[in-house]
DNA sequence: CCATTAATTTAGT
DNA sequence: ACTAAATTAATGG
């Protein structure tokens, strides 16, 4: 839901929510960016992007969590990853293709960039180390994935769940405890298991001491026997 | 506006 | 699949 209009002007030159990229434009490209941009917000639950939908805009996330997603033939969702705040969404499917692969639904309330494609195109032949920033966050989400799906497909149960608690603990959040943003249901869907099997194993490492879970509160208690677990599978 | 209740969603077994 | 708990929406004052 488009919620405040009122910031369609937005300033690109001093956005405090810049990303590294962006931090290496010009003032002019910058101007650029803000001709041809809008500013939104996002309620929590609010879908961003259906997949199969053309990309005739990018989309920068300055606040909040979102979650790439895609849906099987029998509805069933699985989740590819969670995108936090300071990156482009959909970036894949802007060079890939004309049309977005992916879902995104906000996760949380969520504050975001529409930048036009076009421009964003423009932006990325004309200014080699912008191009390069680009790069180098969409070949890290590439090798982050490649390795979270890896690893799902060979761990049991017991492994991908510890994965998913260290993937949060230190590529979301950056620290030991934390809430996890979305229902036990999507915390399966994120790691390719039931969620009763999910909330089996979360329980099982609360009584062996290895977490502490509250609702939605983690606290990681024993890190390395996590990490012992993530590799034994 | 607040309080109650009804309905939907979520968690745990 | 079923129950209980929690969250959200609707209703009435």
């Amino acid at each position: 839901m488009i919620s405040d209009y009122s910031t369609k002007v937005n300033s690109c030159r001093d956005c405090r929510e810049k990303s590294c990229a962006a931090a290496i434009l010009h003032v002019k490209e910058l101007d650029l960016i803000r001709e041809n941009s809008r500013a939104t917000s996002f309620k929590k639950g609010d879908i961003l992007v259906h997949a199969g939908s053309m990309t005739s805009h990018i989309i920068y996330l300055k606040s909040g969590l979102v979650k790439e997603y895609v849906k099987g033939t029998n509805d069933k969702e699985q989740i590819l990853q969670i995108v936090c705040k300071f990156t482009y969404l959909g970036l894949p499917s802007l060079f890939g293709d004309r049309v977005n692969h992916y879902s995104y639904a906000a996760l949380t309330d969520v504050t975001v960039c529409y930048i036009d494609v076009n421009i964003f195109n423009q932006l990325i032949r004309d200014n080699g180390n912008f191009a390069y920033e680009i790069l180098i966050s969409v070949s890290r989400d590439s090798l982050n994935n490649f390795h979270r799906f890896m690893s799902q497909s060979q761990k049991k149960i017991y492994g991908r769940v510890a994965d998913a608690i260290i993937y949060f603990s230190k590529i979301i959040f950056e620290k030991e405890s934390f809430e996890l943003p979305f229902t036990r249901q999507e915390f399966a869907d994120l790691i390719g298991l039931s969620r009763e099997s999910a909330t089996r194993v979360l329980t099982k490492f609360n009584d062996d001491g290895i977490l502490s879970i509250d609702g939605r509160n983690i606290v990681i208690l024993n890190p390395e026997m996590l990490i012992q677990i993530s590799k034994h599978g």
